[in-house]
DNA sequence: TTGAAAGCGCTAACAG
DNA sequence: CTGTTAGCGCTTTCAA
């Protein structure tokens, strides 16, 4: 583990002083003669010295470290997050460990759990733990949530809903009369905040607004209800996230329905193969996210620290639909396609009509 | 940080054992008393006590972590991997840090140095550092290399020789009379095993094979060689990975160059999205890579502790071949078609012919 | 401005 | 089997 390096004695020894003089000459500079902290940091140069972080959060009461739990490190939505939040942790000097949850509740408050034990802050990303056991844990340490809200806690949301009317009302510009969304996870906040959102924006603009009912699988569920989309009439079609969509848009291809031609789809997360396939999509600028996030918990954590009182925010990041391909052609006098959609070359592109 | 929990000392005096009998009724159980430990046990859970892992490691000499540093998270190689080496890590008693490189070489020795004080091992995945610099590394703490080797370092690698070969023969035999490898960042050591893999298998087949240079991005790299393939006249493409395949189907297609039926293709990883798309690709079961890889890294920090010497294997894990939609048909006679590639619907499947 | 002393919470000899 | 003693390496009162 940790090198087999030199110790504040041996630097103090080198240098001349003693080991608290050390310490300070690195936590606490204007307390000491600028000639002794040259002779300090001289030594601790020659020796390779730095001090053992264990050693060091033991006494302090404090780890400089933060966990980042996401349900599934393998779905595209996370990556960014956690690259964002990583980058962001580790220019204030702090290091991140990893929990998965792979999905599953019980495991996260386990891991969670865990995790609480050995860092000063959690960062919880789109958390399927009920609001109570996240208020528990942030009686062990900071927290913040991302993709989810929480009385009390802070947290940084995606704020889908104006993108949510603006596709709602792309698609009923041009020609659908119903949109039909299909569901994520059961158990997911951010589907819960997706049905609201596009409810209310199909409310809004006077559509009907058919909800599948939640499933399992992320492409799977996709696929697996093409059918029940097509003997319900679908022509517009919303998607809890972008996998959804392209398993929706793989199981209509499957049965030669057009996209866009028959049945218009967006999805929602832009993850990166999005753009390059050419799917609708409602994105945000998810490193920023978590970043943001990341920067609020260790906020937090130093407030703390500072004996300040706890204080929660709700950072709101907008979100923007990219309107590609899937989601057919914009009406005439419409918005203009936007979104660097064009990796994928665009297909037959007509109004919705009814299958044959 | 840590919790507000109960000491060792606490547990002692309500059990009414020394903290030493604490400490071993958990760690060396079976030198204690059934009665004893039936005590110390009773207290901890009346105190909702669990030992500080800080001290511990302070007094232990070891972390009980480890690092995985990955040049990129969002490249979609790498969160497989990511996932089964947290897990393994995670079902032997170990937490994971995790450092991500931003595909530098000089940050990730900074990063690899500065895990390399707060954990046991290192997974370096992909890693672009000089092995010299892993050699050093290894003097700080165990490290485990993947996707890579070095000499007197242990490491996981994905055996893709095989498949290449299978690959240039599928190809060969579909009557491609040379293959266009599109190579990948040029520090990548995966790249220079696969162009290698590739002329050998080539050569084996009697093809003519053309490298292409290493340029930046992933989709990009992939369209923005386009050009260059058409103009060197191209019917057989192989990518360095499936990023980059996908970035030549869709280069191609803007210049409706139909693939397979112009232009067959092969990438590499098999990527999630690459079966859903129908992408030939060479691909391996990376949660068990990354999961051997950080078996083997802890047993190796087992090993130290136990104070064996050091011992450094190499695992090599083998590949498969997905022929799929645009690798273009087999040949008569040939092997079928493999993979679960029937995600997207085949499309026209017409043996190789001069473009128009 | 500096040093001496005490201790963070735990574990590991070494006795008994 | 169990307790006593002595730290792990660092920080931090408290005095000087």
């Amino acid at each position: 583990m940790a090198p087999v390096s030199a110790t504040v004695r041996d630097v103090a020894r080198l240098a001349g002083v003693s080991p608290s003089t050390v310490s300070r000459a690195l936590a606490r500079p204007e307390m000491i003669s600028a000639e002794t902290r040259g002779r300090v940091l001289e030594a601790a140069r020659a020796l390779d010295w730095v001090p053992n972080r264990l050693a060091r959060s033991l006494t302090r009461g404090s780890t400089e470290n933060i966990a980042v739990v996401v349900p599934d490190i393998v779905n595209p939505f996370f990556p960014p997050l956690i690259r964002g939040g990583q980058q962001e942790a580790w220019r204030r000097g702090f290091s991140v460990l990893l929990g998965d949850s792979n999905e599953d509740a019980a495991r996260e408050l386990h891991v969670a759990n865990e995790l609480a034990a050995q860092v000063d802050g959690l960062l919880l990303m789109s958390s399927r733990l009920p609001a109570r056991e996240i208020l528990e844990l942030r009686e062990r340490c900071e927290v913040v949530v991302v993709n989810r809200v929480v009385r009390g806690v802070s947290g940084v949301v995606i704020d889908t809903a104006p993108s949510a009317r603006r596709a709602v009302r792309h698609l009923v510009g041009a020609g659908h009369d119903a949109v039909h969304y299909v569901s994520g996870p059961a158990d997911s906040w951010s589907n819960k905040q997706r049905v609201a959102a596009v409810q209310a924006a199909c409310d809004a603009s006077g559509t009907a607004c058919h909800v599948l009912a939640p499933s399992v699988g992320a492409f799977e569920r996709g696929r697996a209800c093409v059918d029940d989309l097509l003997a319900a009439g679908a022509t517009a079609v919303l998607a809890y996230d972008d996998i959804t969509a392209l398993g929706i848009v793989a199981g209509l291809a499957d049965r030669d329905v057009r996209v866009p031609g028959d049945v218009a789809v967006i999805g929602c997360d832009d993850i990166p193969m999005a753009g390059q396939l050419g799917l609708a999509t409602i994105g945000a600028p998810f490193d920023s996210v978590g970043a943001a996030a990341a920067g609020l918990l260790i906020e937090q954590i130093a407030r703390r620290a500072g004996g300040a009182p706890r204080r929660s925010r709700l950072v709101r990041v907008p979100s923007t639909l990219f309107l590609r391909r899937t989601a057919g052609p914009a009406p005439a006098g419409g918005p203009a396609l936007s979104g660097e959609g064009a990796a994928m070359p665009a297909r037959s592109r007509r109004s919705p009509r009814a299958r044959a």
